[in-house]
DNA sequence: AATATAAGTGAACGAACATTCATTTATATT
DNA sequence: AATATAAATGAATGTTCGTTCACTTATATT
């Protein structure tokens, strides 16, 4: 039997993503993705059921690597302030330098596809996280929290100041913005300020 | 001559407000939403020049609305901490209590829309804003920080809350996530906590 | 070299799409 | 009551959509 072509494969992926960042969900055509990775419509079908499908599992290649990226030495035993500028940093190095790749998780993240694709995050991830927080909290190194409200005080900040560093601009749109290491780093001085005790 | 038919706007505003955070915005089909506003096609036509017209004007005014719930009853010269807290709690009660209309504009937000949009958020109030932040910095009640570290820090851990509390799920989507009062007090001091000298 | 098998294709399908247009309807002004 | 005007319409426009199908191509196995 004839043996499946990685690229065709990488191909559909990588403009798939390029289309929906640019023109959003409704840019997304079957018959233009096909062109634009030069295969046939038909192609696409072979690996994907349909075009919700195509986006659902473009999201957990996705959201697999956004992962692989954020854990990279990060060990859940380490101290909490050590732990935490591991994550950030990660997660800030991995969106600015895969914008794409980035945007495109955020935008699933706030469209109706979330439903879908919410269930299929790697159960492994949620486990080291909540066994790093609840070290953080033995160890009296982070204040008693939820896990959702700690999640929102150590990461939402970074994800708005990236998703504004994207747009290159600020506050209203009529400034331009960067994102620095230097802001990078004051701001996540004022998370850990306010997660530990 | 014939005057407008204000619950005809009204009710295409509704409906598609509804078909987009429903469906997403390839859920928005222009004679789909003619039918459930109970209007013809043409009609929408008169009010907005076309499909993409339709959502930035329908963002504008959901982001007029927001803003104006937002500011209820706050004042820029009240001392910071004072200040936040009315800003905080009037956008978790309006989104709560919106929650269609708080859902589109994250929607819009995390979207190529945006780049559109971004230009007519309001100038009053990003000036009232920004004369409120350095009100804080000059009374030493804020550390001195860049607009949009400050505005990550203070609102994106709020918004992060709302959409879980939306979706009803928490991190990863496996428990049921509810935010209540008691949370949202714990989290608004914790931002608190971290902006303040 | 022959064969079996799945990858890959281009053209075609009906359905749904955004938008327009000739016409009708309601009403403010006269 | 007549008139002017813009609102409102339903049907129709051509286009693009997602998806399928009969067919060809490449290759791993024999």
């Amino acid at each position: 039997m004839r043996a499946r072509d990685e690229l065709k494969e990488e191909a559909i992926r990588e403009e798939a993503l390029k289309m929906i960042v640019e023109k959003g969900f409704d840019g997304l055509s079957m018959q233009k993705l096909a062109k634009a990775a030069g295969v046939s419509p038909a192609t696409i079908y072979i690996y994907y059921k349909d075009r919700d499908d195509l986006i659902v599992q473009l999201w957990v290649h996705e959201m697999d690597k956004m992962i692989d990226a954020t854990l990279k030495d990060f060990d859940p035993d380490a101290p909490f302030a050590e732990g935490l500028r591991v994550q950030w940093m990660n997660r800030a190095r991995y969106s600015i330098e895969n914008p794409l790749n980035s945007e495109f998780l955020e935008q699933i993240k706030h469209s109706p596809y979330h439903n879908v694709s919410i269930d299929k995050v790697d159960p492994r991830f949620l486990e080291a996280m909540q066994r790093f927080v609840h070290n953080g909290i033995r160890r009296k190194e982070v204040v008693k929290l939820p896990m959702e409200v700690y999640w929102s005080i150590a990461f939402a900040p970074l994800y708005n100041l990236v998703r504004m560093h994207m747009a290159g601009r600020g506050l209203g749109g009529r400034q331009p913005f960067v994102l620095d290491d230097k802001m990078l780093e004051q701001t996540l001085k004022l998370v850990i300020k306010a997660l530990t005790p």
